[in-house]
DNA sequence: TTGAAACATTCGGATAAACGAATATAATAA
DNA sequence: TTATTATATTCGTTTATCCGAATGTTTCAA
């Protein structure tokens, strides 16, 4: 399957949107970060950041039992700038307010 | 649903971004250009048009037993210019370089 | 070495999407 | 009216996707 139909496969679902924007506004999240701010439960969160992996839209790093994720650095740059513009004019609310105060890491 | 989950549901196939990709070469294509394009039966463009249409990323105008299709006019600039990064990134073959041999229309 | 915390994966069922084949509609021409 | 051309829709089946629930894995601390 070409990255072109891995990619906007990628995009077709909320979720997986809402996390490349919550990447988008910080260099790296940690899935107890996102899976409180998007308010889904931890299997759903880690389901999708492994779609999103595999389809090397996102990186992950681990570090003892956290892993940390960020964009991809080798996204085309077409793709992240689809992604930026998903941000610029998506109407959908990211939960990015909510992210930091929690205490979670 | 939102806008948002339309759009990106519509990208999601191919046969629907390589129509949107055509359409953004040129005006207005009837059906006949586009599915002898795009190599795919007719009911099976016409029935992603109809999806397309609905999600009002393409206008239909008849013109006697034609039907001419164009990028719609009231498109979200952050979407069109998706579309357009598409066009610029994407791997995928438009089948472009058909378009106007047949004597379809 | 037992337990707990942070993530990841698997399974089963429900819902949705896509396609081929057949059929319907609408406009025009004979 | 009948036929034809261009396009649209419906139907039935296959395939893919998503979610909740349960379970695994890895790491670290006690």
């Amino acid at each position: 399957m070409s990255f072109d139909q891995i990619f906007f496969d990628a995009l077709a679902d909320s979720t997986r949107r809402r996390i490349l924007l919550l990447l988008l506004k910080a260099d790296e999240r940690c899935v107890c970060e996102l899976y409180l701010a998007l308010k889904q439960p931890q299997p759903t969160v880690s389901r999708h950041l492994a779609i999103l992996r595999e389809a090397k839209l996102v990186m992950a790093r681990k570090e003892g039992t956290w892993a940390y994720y960020r964009l991809h650095p080798q996204l085309p740059l077409w793709a992240s700038r689809i992604v930026q513009l998903m941000a610029d004019g998506s109407s959908e609310s990211i939960g990015l307010e909510k992210v930091g105060v929690f205490g979670c890491c």
